[in-house]
DNA sequence: TGATTAAGGTCAAAGAAAGTCAAAGTCAAA
DNA sequence: TTTGACTTTGACTTTCTTTGACCTTAATCA
């Protein structure tokens, strides 16, 4: 049994409570034996935005990272949007999701708005190269997206 | 638990009854078993101007630290802090910023949630850099920011 | 008035977490 | 046997907190 799958299998545990957890690195990674930044490894491939995870964390004395599992069951086109993205996202294709969401129901005319500005060419002016503006809107979007699943 | 915390919890506790409360730096060091600038640090990062607190003191004997809530109109609000972001936004201060915005009922829960994702540092992950990420989130902030006035 | 004492302010070093990245290891499939 | 995907490890980095030495300002007392 790999180590990285009985860590993954300890936080999944975790979550039987709660769907949002906390933990600490350096705890996890003494109680597991292995060096902190496995529990990093374990996070950032087991409990990433496209399985349906939101991860925060804050360093310094009495740092956590906290882990947020977000509903899956509730919209299935949500999460096939977020896989179907790629690293990627140009503003007209955008455009066509959201617009599908909003006629879908998945967001008011005021979110589709807020996303949208979030995601625009105006916000992200600070970027130079076009690629490079939309790589992050795929980020940005990604992750915009899965507060409505 | 964090010390820091604590104080912070502490004096905003002391709120309550009053939205100008006066504390007595040496006092609070004691009663809290730390060293008086931790007092200081508190301060100086929870009770900032982009959270709305305006911090006066006096020195000598006597002297005290004063610390006033201001609740500006809500497009007052919003353009005092678009003018104040600067280039660059890290997520501590957009922490902040959000949730005065919140508290003060300038946004919805759910409005905050969204602006918080838009510009946390996961969505930005592609972008390398933290002076980078920040500039791209000061960016897209205040274009969201924007839609509220 | 000048010295003393009683505040609060500043800043940098040390400490406590978490993050990153690339090298090295493992193992199964081609 | 080679390749390549996935894991493990650890050195180094970044972020936030705590602490303490030293500084400035105000009040009070001789």
């Amino acid at each position: 049994m790999k180590i990285s799958d009985s860590i993954e299998h300890f936080i999944r545990e975790m979550f039987e409570e709660n769907n949002s957890i906390e933990l600490k690195r350096n705890e996890l990674a003494q109680y597991f034996n292995c060096v902190p930044s496995q529990i990093n490894y374990v996070i950032s491939t087991r409990f990433t935005t496209e399985r349906g995870y939101v991860v925060e964390s804050r360093r310094g004395g009495g740092g956590h990272i906290r882990i947020t599992r977000v509903n899956l069951g509730r919209n299935e086109q949500i999460m096939h949007i977020i896989n179907s993205i790629g690293p990627a996202l140009d503003v007209m294709t955008l455009e066509a999701i959201i617009n599908t969401l909003y006629v879908n129901g998945v967001m008011s005319p005021d979110e589709a708005k807020l996303i949208m500005t979030a995601c625009s060419n105006n916000s992200l002016s600070v970027i130079a190269d076009t690629r490079d503006k939309n790589r992050v809107r795929a980020g940005i979007f990604k992750n915009l997206l899965l507060l409505f699943v």
